[in-house]
DNA sequence: CGCCAGGGCCATA
DNA sequence: TATGGCCATGGC
């Protein structure tokens, strides 16, 4: 499918998004740490209030911090990332996790990634697209993430009313990349996402249009 | 004003 | 398995 990832086509999704917006390699966080809390706090919540709520910990933000601050003291921290109750003790029980590796990232990297993988969905407010963001973009496991941008492209490229499931997603998109492949893969479908494949579909200049149904439509 | 954003849980059928 | 209600804030 032209959907595909991988390059060997030279007209794949990948090679399109490439050749417009680059190597991207991106979260936006300074640590893998403050990734995996990214990852919570993003949780269907725009990422401009999950910024306030980051720079809301006054660069305390680490796993001892979160692990010792008060619940309530949590929660108002990060109360702009909306979902605070939920959010805060999720962020306790992740951290928790992190520490039976010693909130070393090498250590986790050394198991197998569907043992890890198994571990994060287990955790309460942990699914599918946290899990797989915090395995790729915090540990560098070789997952490709799916989100409600890839879901919504998805959409767009088949011309389809309802939307593929996680897994069928996964699997479309998914070849047998490397972690620096996948990372990138994300970043060019969120960057876009920003100005093509909105709510509203704006096919106009998008360079997926050649293997798009939507755009076919409407361009 | 209403809509919705880089979800996930839970109850219900 | 598959929907629907719920959680909460801030930008537009």
């Amino acid at each position: 499918m032209a959907g595909k990832i991988n390059r060997q086509t030279g007209n794949s999704l990948y090679d399109l998004l490439f050749a417009r917006y680059g190597e991207r390699r991106w979260w936006p966080a300074e640590s893998p740490y403050e990734v995996m809390a990214g990852a919570i706090l993003t949780q269907n919540t725009a990422w401009t209030n999950v910024e306030k709520a980051i720079a809301r910990f006054e660069g305390r933000l680490s796993p001892q911090f979160v692990l010792s601050a008060d619940a309530g003291d949590l929660m108002e921290i990060i109360r702009p990332a909306g979902f605070f109750n939920r959010k805060a003790g999720c962020l306790k029980t992740l951290t928790a996790w992190y520490g039976q590796y010693g909130f070393a990232v090498p250590s986790v990297r050394a198991q197998p990634v569907q043992k890890i993988r198994g571990e994060l969905l287990a955790l309460r407010g942990i699914g599918k697209k946290t899990a797989d963001s915090i395995l790729l973009y915090a540990f560098e496991f070789p997952i490709f993430v799916v989100d409600a941008y890839t879901l919504r492209l998805l959409k767009r490229l088949e011309d389809s009313e309802e939307a593929r499931s996680y897994d069928e997603a996964q699997a479309l998109f998914g070849a047998d990349l490397d972690a620096a492949l996948y990372n990138n893969a994300h970043a060019l479908i969120v960057e876009n996402a920003k100005t093509h494949c909105r709510a509203k579909p704006v096919c106009e200049g998008c360079p997926l249009a050649g293997i798009c149904k939507t755009a076919a439509k409407t361009v």
